[in-house]
DNA sequence: CTAAAAACCGCCTATTCAGGTAGTTACATT
DNA sequence: AATGTAACTACCTGAATAGGCGGTTTTTAG
């Protein structure tokens, strides 16, 4: 049996889902809230396995009532429904811990199967917001900043708060020799100390 | 008329899927390769809508594939086809510029609808790794570190390589008030100095 | 109201760093 | 054989930094 909870404001649109969610044999709705606020005060949010959570609410956000609801109940299932494909609030509440996104104009069969693929381990996502989060996911540093293997060494143990000296025996050369990379590091990095350095090869994933 | 390349080192594998490609109407193979060189070689690559890309190939290895043909061609849609759901391969490959991935249990079906949604803008993803790609997105932070606002604008004009100096002139504060509130965050992330400071603050996303 | 803590400011000292200049060695190019 | 360049080493100087100690003011909590 597989227990959920619907938080959305629009009355209609909740009755419509509880409707079609309790006809199935194997889903129970075991509540319905108008807000986040309404479901963290009752008590079945630990007893959920699946959430419906609707991004547009009175009060709290959904995509910050995800962050709540994950922490009162760490292994339930958030399905984020919403009417807008606004990137930013994708990445937010897929950031706060949703596991789906899913449109509001779905058919019943889909919001069965999508559920139902929820609570098998997967993610219900329609393709071009899948589209959405692979794009995000594809390495664009293409910072054409060469390093060599000394100076990602080094930088390295510049992260790792190490002194000129301390590299300097790391790496069996002298304190000059270690200045004389960084030296160079400084130059290819256009920066002038090593904070600097330090940020910008992490950010650049240099290092 | 979408143009499709197939690169598989399994001949029955890839005769059977052009069989499959061949026979709808608005899908083209026009050509298929053994291994990533060969199709490097040819000129057939520019011209490719879609490439079907085999994870485990001879030679070149299919994450790596990817990024070269990515390269030869930006607008190409890869679609990797593996065996193996391995996690690693997994993100390799998307981070590498991979659109979706398919399993090589795919039906006939199933395999154009992936292909029609690749064209289309989306992603086509089986519903487990979608969550695997999800749950990678999430938040785990959770460094438990708490800085104060201070602290966290002294960090991010750290990381820009801002002397104390520079940051007591911004922050409208004594050189020695920046360096109370470093040496809290000295203590805060345990550390001894800037550039450990900025690479644990950028790491941790505390900044 | 009072105690404690957080948020500053100041000073001292040893260490570390950045930038400049200059020289050596080793290996590759022409 | 001449030239060049990358990879060091060496030294000098002034500026920046880390850490230790002590002080004041403002907030916060009991």
């Amino acid at each position: 049996m597989i227990n959920i909870v619907i938080i959305e404001d629009n009355k209609y649109m909740r009755e419509g889902w509880r409707t079609i969610l309790d006809f199935e044999e194997n889903f129970q709705v075991i509540a319905e809230f108008e807000s986040c606020e309404d479901a963290f005060k009752s008590n079945t949010l630990p007893k959920a396995d699946v959430v419906l959570l609707d991004i547009q609410l009175p009060g709290m956000h959904g995509t910050e009532g995800v962050r709540v609801i994950r922490e009162m109940n760490p292994d339930v299932v958030v399905l984020m429904v919403t009417i807008h494909d606004d990137d930013e609030r994708i990445f937010k509440a897929l950031k706060n811990g949703a596991i789906g996104y899913l449109s509001k104009k779905i058919s019943p069969g889909e919001l069965i199967e999508a559920i139902n693929i929820a609570n098998d381990g997967g993610s219900p996502m329609s393709p071009n917001i899948a589209r959405k989060v692979i794009n995000s996911f594809h390495d664009t540093s293409e910072s054409t900043i060469e390093l060599s293997d000394s100076e990602i060494k080094i930088l390295k143990l510049l992260a790792e708060g190490c002194s000129y000296k301390s590299i300097s025996k790391d790496l069996f050369l002298s304190v000059d020799g270690v200045r004389y990379h960084i030296r160079n590091i400084y130059k290819k990095l256009e920066v002038s100390n090593k904070s600097e350095a330090v940020a910008k090869a992490l950010r650049d994933k240099l290092i």
